[in-house]
DNA sequence: GCAACATTAAACCAACTGGTTTACAATTAT
DNA sequence: ATAATTGTAAACCAGTTGGTTTAATGTTGC
């Protein structure tokens, strides 16, 4: 196990999952409130609930959350953890646009634009 | 400008972009082997030409490639720092994460396998 | 037992995806 | 001028997506 190739699918599922603001925000909300059942979730948007449903199968499938069944409320977590391959696979670019924006920057100093917005790196 | 459904849409295209293996490979040659032209990226793939300037459209889409337009060829560049938007998405769970797999690491240490990668965390 | 509740299933829809092939337009080389 | 090269456009296709509405299923409370 852990193929090369599994390990595209789980990018796939994943990538997949987070391009839906819906589901983005489905993630948020759990983030923020801890487990929750789907009717309390689903409450803040102007979708059905089957709509909702399905969003959360999404990010079910792509492991983003897991389910616990008890009695007819179904409780939803957060799995952060699965995040990981999304975040490892970025990190070979971190890098690259590091660099970029470095550049970007030293050239912003070298350059009297009022306009800058702030935003400053550590180093 | 800058608004918050704007930075939605940016993450939607971005996290969509990166959804399809065949445009993960793209990004990962170009960032390999820098400025390419289409004809050349479109060669290992097991796909019509057609197809792979699809796939570099929705790159292009959203920003994670750019295209400059020498004579007939067309040339690919990386855009990288496009990625920082979802790197700064998933930094907000990032914490979330490393929590969990730190006290997955805590019990691994309590635990006699001898296979632990040593991902270490400034902090 | 029965009504209310929490959730999924099923059927449907328009729009989009990822691929194809064939045709076209533009540029370059001979 | 003509042929080869580079790439897009257009038309098409099957499958998926994100949504709907209307059942149906299982649980819980009275």
């Amino acid at each position: 196990m852990s193929t090369v190739a599994a390990k595209e699918e789980r990018l796939d599922l994943v990538f997949h999952a987070l391009s839906d603001r819906t589901r983005r925000a489905l993630m948020h909300r759990l983030a923020s409130e801890g487990t929750s059942k789907i009717t309390d979730l689903a409450e803040p948007f102007a979708m059905s609930l089957p709509a909702v449903s399905k969003h959360l199968r999404v990010l079910e499938d792509a492991r983003l959350v897991s389910r616990a069944v008890d009695g007819r409320v179904h409780r939803f977590r957060l799995v952060p953890e699965s995040l990981a391959p999304a975040d490892v696979w970025l990190d070979g670019y971190r890098s690259f646009w590091e660099d970029t924006l470095e550049a970007l920057a030293n050239y912003a100093e070298r350059t009297p634009v009022p306009n800058k917005r702030g935003k400053r790196k550590s180093s």
